[in-house]
DNA sequence: CTGTTAGCGCCTTCAA
DNA sequence: TTGAAGGCGCTAACAG
């Protein structure tokens, strides 16, 4: 008698619909992404790890652009009001005291990636750990003044801490191999390689100059490298230069540079929301990804 | 009285139950886009667009990806059969003929971007303008010896037609200024810079090598690039090159290419669903967007 | 203009 | 094991 049931479920191509049933359980059966997405590609490749695998899934998946604090702040607000989702992606954001306990007792569970938050699992990249390896990898071939150039900290619409953690390896490594941090050879701008450029250049006009610089990103880098060019220094010759991420482009401007796993965070973090889900549990689970030294062709030893 | 209603809802917050209101209505309320959108940074430009005007409407919003055949073929049988979606924007893919009768009779509203079908409303660049553009640019230099260099046309898993469009638009330039057709001038390659590298070798190895070529993607245009620098050719001095797309890198290499509006087809796309779906009229409406050279320093005059 | 009711399609509980 | 019924929250049609 089952079995004629599932006769008749086959030839009538049945399949229970979705509304009636997100109703009559009181789920969703969503579960949503919650990303600044237009703004790097990295966010895209994360996002990529997450389809991949959530389309083996019975869940539906919903992407939430974040990019203003605007919409944000909507955003988070209509998905704990509306019961959107069952469970909630966020990317390289952190959210708020606010946020984060109306999203917790509105009982949605939620997995941060490359972002760190208290009261929710995450899988983060290990970037003050990146930074340290950026760094040392520049002192192994026997540099000793090595500039910095990044983001500005914590820009307020839409952050994690993932410059400042560089930034904070970056000096550890320093330190830890008896080298002087210099203020000036650290400088902030925008997230573009024009601003990086403008930056780089005075960097390079500082009393004893540094001869490796690392960027806390590629599209800075090369900026970075743009503006060595405009002096007329070769890289790496004049100067070496080490980006982070590794984003498609860095391969063919054959630029070293700290390579994060992106794929595989979204398919960690992915993995572990619906670990949750199933489970009914929420304890904060926290993995860290490392990061690896991609070498190319935009580091040597310093001259002289 | 209704006043008392609405100060009701403030004081409440309440909110209809969007899955009891989908299940009464039977209606969706919600928009699906269909895009092998990890391909290419232009899929997730569009979409950028896409979500930029649904942002404001009370439509939610599902993305599919549909990178390989399958996985195609299974998002549009599921959408027809499931009544996931009330509209359905597909980003550079034509789906064939059954697909599309599918979607016809179930009554879904569909808009193509970036691709052409005769059944359904879309917003097509014009890759034969285009082509003919780069290539009469080229030929207003004065080039006479023109290399083309593209994927291969229609690859089987996702496809719309705008490879062979430029190409049909590069012949048409060719014919209309009384230049002769050289199939060895032609060179199709998977589409990463790598592939084109060699190809494009190849191609300048050719008797009478072309002085100029046309990319039909950037990303091949600096494969082209390499393959000149392999070979001690200065671009644009001994050979011009230009691509097709202006992704965000072009800028930075300072790559001569055509602009497509890829915003802006999200967008126009997306108003023209949000138009069919509150007419509840399905004309099939016909928009073709510019494209638009974007000078820069890889094209110049051939020497001698 | 206000109030009531049936029904959307499913799941869960309880009765047979 | 199988069947019947109530309810999820809303909309639409109808009655007062």
């Amino acid at each position: 008698m089952r079995e004629k049931i599932r006769e008749a479920i086959l030839e009538l191509q049945y399949s229970p619909n979705r509304f009636a049933q997100r109703l009559s359980l009181g789920k969703s059966l969503t579960i949503g992404i919650a990303a600044a997405w237009f703004t790097t590609p990295s966010v895209v490749e994360r996002i990529r790890g997450i389809e991949q695998v959530l389309s083996e899934t019975q869940y539906d998946l919903n992407v939430y652009n974040i990019e203003t604090i605007e919409r944000r702040k909507r955003c988070f607000a209509d998905i704990v009001r509306s019961g959107k989702v069952d469970g909630l992606l966020v990317i390289s954001v952190a959210p708020n005291d606010e946020e984060a306990s109306a999203l917790r007792t509105a009982g949605i569970a939620t997995v941060l990636i490359d972002a760190k938050g208290p009261l929710f699992s995450h899988v983060a990249i290990d970037d003050t750990q990146g930074g340290m390896e950026a760094t040392n990898f520049l002192i192994g071939y026997g540099h000793k003044k090595i500039g910095f150039v990044s983001d500005y900290f914590s820009t307020s619409a839409v952050c994690n801490n993932s410059q400042e953690d560089r930034y904070i390896g970056y000096k550890q490594a320093l330190e830890m191999n008896g080298l002087p941090f210099r203020g000036e050879y650290v400088r902030n701008c925008h997230h573009n390689h024009e601003m990086a450029r403008q930056v780089a250049t005075e960097l390079l006009e500082v009393d004893k100059r540094p001869t490796a610089i690392f960027a806390s990103s590629d599209t800075l880098a090369f900026g970075v490298i743009e503006a060595a060019r405009d002096k007329g220094l070769r890289v790496p010759d004049d100067l070496s230069v080490i980006g982070y991420d590794d984003i498609e482009i860095s391969a063919y401007l054959n630029l070293t540079t700290v390579r994060q796993p992106l794929l595989e965070s979204g398919i960690e973090g992915a993995g572990m929301l619906l670990k949750a889900l199933n489970s009914g549990n929420n304890e904060v689970e926290e993995h860290v990804l490392p990061t690896k030294i991609v070498t190319r062709g935009t580091v040597s030893s310093p001259r002289n």
